[in-house]
DNA sequence: AATCACTGTTAATGTGTGTTAACCCGCATA
DNA sequence: TATGCGGGTTAACACACATTAACAGTGATT
């Protein structure tokens, strides 16, 4: 699995960069923005698994700033960051989700392990080695589909690193970038059609199975259905 | 829904009863137990959806009890509380598998904020996966519109994206600005012009349903009217 | 009634995707 | 060194999707 991405706003740039030094050392992927504007704009562009946001900020402030990325992504956690112990400001955070609340100051060791805390209850589950695929066995060491009274399809690395992927997000959306940087290392045009080419074997492969498909998100990427 | 059963363990009988009267008044059902070993019996007897944990006790602390009950469910959430701000305490207690931690004194409202934000993510999110639509089922992983003895209707990632909002939304005004920005992350002029276009593809598919129609309300936005 | 902003619809455009087949390259075998 | 094969990439063409443009129609306001 690859790295958790981080959404870090925060305009104190002292402790800004301070606790993305710190998250990207503890292996975060992390993304500083400085006022609420610019993270917004962040988000629109690229894809977090949590947000941190401290909530006095000029421009817009992170209350406004989780507001706004609510509406594209319901599911997001996030953690508010505030200086002062304002019990309204805690309850406007929890109502508004807010899965933690921070006061200033905080050790980063504590901020950590809420993050760790959170992460456990939203990611899923581990390193699967093996997956059910309609009436295919996947496994991912192997490479090799197997079902009941049928030769086993041997699968290329490719097609077999691309296939883990997409069960990894079952019916989720797996991007096209994410896919490619974790499996073709370089997100190119070139790559990008290889892959398209990887997901129509795939879907050979896997047409006998009704209760699965391999649906395209325009512009974003893949969907692995499964009833 | 049932109401949330929470297992409290707490020494102190002022405030183990406190919380209790509190938490039952905020519709939970909680039994509070007044050590570890008695939390445990607890824990073996019912089951419960969250535990709260005061970390110094008698005859067993919160940590060994947390330990004790991580075996019989690995899932359950729990949250700490802990008189002294120890910081190795904190470490320890998540390192656990705690969700949260609580140093008293404490806010009520505070901790009944973390226990909400905390069931919000370990309870499965009731986000609708399809939707009845005239005689149409309307598939919103599978962007797909099926209706008996016919061809199923494959709708493009937009048109499946605004369909969703539009049922979510069920004979109340979906606003304009609402779905721009969740659907097309900027709810600029042209934005809002290719949402008409996709208002229009929409009544077409759903043009076969006399009891279905897709109205405008002037200057707001739109409203999925069903009868 | 006149005006302006908002909406409905169709069609044109450019970009994204599906698919097949040709191509390239490293590797094992002869 | 040649030969064939498997895995992966590139090319080429057809088609689908989202946006934009253009024009017609509607509602609100004066």
């Amino acid at each position: 699995m690859d790295k958790t991405r981080i959404l870090l706003v925060e305009d104190d740039m002292n402790l800004g960069s301070l606790l993305k030094e710190y998250l990207i050392a503890k292996g975060f992927d992390t993304n500083l923005q400085v006022d609420g504007a610019k993270g917004l704009l962040a988000f629109k562009r690229e894809h977090f698994d949590l947000c941190i946001l401290d909530v006095m900020m000029p421009v817009k402030d992170g209350f406004t700033l989780a507001k706004d990325i609510r509406i594209m992504d319901p599911e997001i956690p996030y953690i508010f960051l505030t200086a002062k112990y304002m019990k309204t400001d805690i309850l406007k955070g929890f109502n508004l989700g807010a899965d933690d609340y921070i006061i200033k100051p905080f050790s980063m060791e504590e901020l950590l392990l809420r993050i760790e805390a959170i992460l456990r209850r939203t990611t899923k589950s581990s390193n699967q080695e093996t997956f059910l695929v309609g009436n295919f066995i996947f496994d991912t060491n192997k490479q090799l589909l197997t079902k009941k009274d049928a030769e086993p399809i041997k699968l290329t690395t490719k097609e077999s690193d691309l296939l883990k992927l997409l069960c990894q997000y079952s019916n989720q959306v797996l991007e096209r970038n994410y896919a490619l940087k974790a499996i073709w290392k370089d997100d190119s045009y070139f790559n990008a059609r290889s892959m398209d080419v990887y997901i129509t074997k795939l879907r050979k492969h896997l047409k006998s199975e009704p209760g699965i498909q391999i649906i395209n998100v325009h512009g974003k990427g893949y969907k692995l259905i499964r009833e």
